[in-house]
Order: C-alpha cells, then sequence, then structure tokens
DNA sequence: CGATTTTTTGAATCATATCAACGTACGTGG
DNA sequence: CCACGTACGTTGATATGATTCAAAAAATCG
C-alpha cells in the first residue's frame, strides 16, 4: 500500500478499501538516482508516473540541441509523455530525476484495466487531465502576455521554493529564456 | 438526436441507442450569429460546447487591453473555460462566434449526472482532455522553439483551409504577436 | 454608398539572443 | 581529504527579431 498516492486520490474520488488494495498492487515502485533517465526518444512511454519525493523533468532537444524543459514533476504530481501514451507512438521526449526520487509507474495496459473495475479512477484520471490542461493553457496565457522578466518573477513569487530545488538552466529553459538572460535578471535584483 | 456529436463520441467510445438518446437529451441546440457572445469575465462557465457548425474563439484582454486568443473551436472540437469548470470559479474569459454557428451546450450539471450513467461518457471526456493536453503542451514546444515567422509558416501549412476563415489579426493574437508582424510576414511572400 | 473594420507600410525603439571568456562550485577518484 | 575535471553561473559586447506608434490604404458590411 502506498499511503501517498490513495491520499492524493482520496482528494478526489473515494475507493473501497478492496479497490485501494488493487490499485497498490498495479503500482510499480521505482527508486531512482539523480540524473537517471526514466524515458528517452525512440521509446514508448510505459504508463503515467507518480511521485511519492523527489522531482522529475520531461524535456525533449530543440533543433538547436538545447533542452527544452516541456514540464517538471514533483511530490504527488503526475508526469508521463501523454503524447506518446495517447497516440501509442515513440516519445521524442526525454523523462530524467532531477533529485533522488521515488516514483510509482501505473502501466499503460494495467490503467486501462482498472479503469473497468475501478470507475472513479476514471473519473479522477479525467479531472487530473483537466487540471493538466488548465495549467497549461495558464501557461501559454503568460508566456503570451508578460515579458521573460515579468515572467520570471511571477514564478518565484509563486514558486519560490521550487526554484531553489532545481538548477537555474532548468528554470530557464521551462520559462523560456536563455540561462545568461537569467544570470542578468537575478543581478538585477529588484 | 444530433447525429455529429454522436459520430464524435463513437470514434472513441460505443454507446447503446439508450444512451444516445439520453445524452442527447441533455443537450441544448443552440445558434449564434457572428460576434455573438456566450460567456463574459465575472460569469461562469455554463458547460462545455460542442461546435457543430462554424467557430468560436476562447479569449481574455491582457494588461495592454489587447485581446489573447487562447483557443479557437471549430466543427467537432469542445470549446470552454475549463478554469472556469473545474474550480467553479467567475471566468476571466470571454468565449465569442468568430463566423455564425450551431453548437450544443452540455451543461456541467447534466454532465457529471450523465457521467454516473453512462461511464463511457467519462471515458470519452477523460480521452478530450488528454488530447486537449497534448495539444496544449505542444503549443508551448512550439512557442520556445520557433521564432515568430517559422511557427506562423508550420501553422499555416498545417490549417491552411483554416487561416482563410478567421481575421488576420485573430490569427496573430493565437500565435502570440502583433497583426503588424503578421502584414510583413505575409508580405515577405517566402 | 458611407462607415466601420481590417490590413499595410515606415521609422524608431526595445527586449532578448548570441558569442565568447572568465569565475565558481561541486563530486569523484586517487 | 585534496586535486582535478566537469558542470554551472556570471559578465560584456554586439546583433537581431519583434514591438510600438502613427497613418494611410483596402476590404467588408449594413
Amino acid at each position: 500500500m502506498y499511503p501517498e498516492i490513495l491520499q492524493h486520490i482520496g482528494k478526489y474520488v473515494s475507493l473501497s478499501p478492496e479497490q485501494q488494495q488493487l490499485l497498490c498492487q498495479n503500482l510499480e515502485l521505482k527508486k531512482v538516482k539523480k540524473k537517471e533517465v526514466l524515458l528517452e526518444p525512440g521509446k514508448l512511454c510505459p504508463g503515467n508516473y507518480f511521485v511519492v519525493r523527489g522531482c522529475l523533468r520531461l524535456y525533449f532537444m530543440n533543433d538547436k540541441l538545447n533542452e527544452q524543459i516541456i514540464q517538471f514533476g514533483i511530490e504527488n504530481w503526475w508526469i508521463a509523455d501523454q503524447d506518446s501514451l495517447l497516440n501509442h507512438k515513440p516519445s521524442q521526449c526525454y523523462l530524467q530525476a532531477v533529485e533522488a526520487s521515488e516514483i510509482l509507474l501505473l502501466h499503460e495496459k494495467k490503467q486501462q484495466l482498472l479503469f473497468e473495475q475501478i470507475p472513479q479512477l476514471e473519473s479522477y484520471f479525467r479531472t487530473m487531465m483537466q487540471i493538466a490542461f488548465v495549467a497549461a493553457q495558464r501557461r501559454i496565457g503568460f508566456i503570451f502576455n508578460m515579458s521573460d522578466e515579468e515572467r520570471y518573477r511571477h514564478f518565484m513569487k509563486l514558486f519560490p521554493a521550487f526554484a531553489q530545488r532545481v538548477p537555474q538552466y532548468m528554470l530557464a529553459s521551462y520559462l523560456g529564456f536563455t540561462p545568461q538572460f537569467m544570470s542578468r535578471l537575478r543581478a538585477k535584483k529588484a
């Protein structure tokens, strides 16, 4: 039994003890070291990962051979290449541990089977997808309506603790500008 | 009965005739004129809209009082302010008809009830959310890794027909640059 | 047809990238 | 536990893509 994930699910739907057990039997616990890679371009994304402890990042290499971070996943977040999962096609992304982490993998096939046995689980994942979609649309809004500097300050205000956890160049990548510019922003101090 | 929406749902899940009828009884058909507004800032988004015919846009006013288009919805797409729906909070957006349109409104409360009676419908919406999320993440990738010019050409190549349907200033807004710059890009012709 | 909406064009300006070099920190093996 | 190598962060100079403001031209609509 994995209390962290059960608690998270419990915020959205309620599962019977039997359902909780069934779910946990179908999860695979993984412990990964810092910088360990869970998914590489060309491979199929095996399922959804729930972060129990630590931090992962999903990124790809752009044309100029820079890393572009699409998403971070920290405690109580799900992370995966949904494009690969949805379309059953090879990923174009890396999924990598930013810190030593403990994660739970819900294999795609098992997820499908569980949805039939635990309808609330499908409801839970619908909500997770909706939350993720809203977050992505908000991010698009921020990108278009704030300058890089504004977006940086906004992010630092919202997630000051998280900003301490990851290297600056990763934040710069996530926010969509260069590490050099990030350094200048910090130097401005204001 | 609304064949367009049933056909679309049928691509993802299968509904019995009774379920199809139940669903359609809970949809509200609306015919809107060009520029008609379906949702305004301050109001709660009433539910999800399925576009049978026409085109809608979801946008908000940014700090500089420019319209920022978040999403378009054309035939066989769902459109709504998910943020308002998810968090039951007033919208910050406008939902407006770009063309005269026919749309089906699935009220949020009715949707909840239907999910209990038609579990496949929850599965369908989970998939819709996943598709929308993947699209939004792809868009973020494009924004960060292409120049405005590249993004413009990429979009024109992908959706040449759609580009004809909406005013250029709306495309510019969706792509995240000014109408003036858009005009210059077109003039370059290459 | 006139009125409004949409698109075009020019000139000046600004935000951010790029290139290049140097500084600092950190963790790994000897 | 120190030294070395690599990874990360800073700084300066220059380049550039895109914005802004302003005005005119063109298209669309009632």
